[in-house]
DNA sequence: ATATGTGCAAATCCTTTGCATAGAA
DNA sequence: TTCTATGCAAAGGATTTGCACATAT
């Protein structure tokens, strides 16, 4: 643990790079909607609404609650983010949109990639009469050891 | 869709067969778990909390939400019970504990299992250092074709 | 008896909603 | 302008909690 504690580094991507990207998308770049993205469009990472409302507040934005929801969501249905729904309590928006599966340690919440290369299905079921795959999601429950 | 609608019939597990499976796993058997027994061990099904104090209260039994949560997550924990979190609003209990998987359809709400033998890995990832699997978790989600 | 469970209502926590104001095109 | 987004606080819905009373062994 070093002097920053366990708070990730404040990596941001270029606010003109995200307006772009969500112009591409039909979505009008706001200032929050920019800060969003730039926050989670700057690497892999797995947030939840109160993680993103957090750090925006803590680089001084002003941004409510409603808007932070609003943002993820559009963002979400726009392919721009995925949700996830792992936990009980609390949903997560994943900034990898690229097909992938997840490593859930329960006692400690992490969330970890697992690359889309190190799962292969040598059996799949035939899908039920009258519908469509959305598409497969694996989670390998894991407890990390005390 | 017959007369009684989409209900499914309310079969009924034995009431001293449930008791004696509390028993063997260090549950008392109290008149409100046995009943929440008798519903959910009959057969493989997937309830929410509402769902089972719905059809406790159908059924004429004095039981509050609380105990219905209490108990479902007793249950749980004692392995009786499988949690799932597959839908972002609300929990549901699976009383099938072997392993196995499922469809989720996302436009129904309804969860389908999948057997274990219908899915095999070629490949899964090794564990990041110091965890330990719990499980591999596969939910298919679909769509249904109006 | 003594420990444990239950019911009720209130409290929590996450997420959404309604509406007046602010900002984008 | 005219449409759309934001902020705030309140509403909503699922789950948990606190405590007096009831039940199990």
């Amino acid at each position: 643990m070093n002097s920053d504690g366990d708070m990730a580094a404040p990596v941001l991507m270029d606010k003109k790079q995200v307006a772009g990207l969500l112009r591409a998308n039909g979505i009008i770049p706001t200032a929050q909607r920019v800060r969003v993205g730039q926050i989670l469009f700057a690497r892999d990472q797995h947030l939840s609404a109160d993680e993103v409302l957090r750090q925006l507040r803590a680089e001084g934005a002003r941004v409510s609650k409603a808007t932070v929801y609003n943002t993820l969501n559009l963002f979400s249905s726009k392919g721009l983010l995925r949700a996830l729904n792992l936990d009980a309590d609390r949903g997560s928006f994943d900034s990898n949109t690229t097909p992938h599966f997840h490593f859930h340690v329960e006692n400690t919440g992490e969330l970890i990639d697992v690359a889309p290369g190190d799962i292969e299905f040598a059996r799949l079921p035939p899908l039920p009469p009258g519908t469509e795959s959305l598409g497969v999601e694996v989670v390998i429950r894991l407890r990390r050891r005390g």
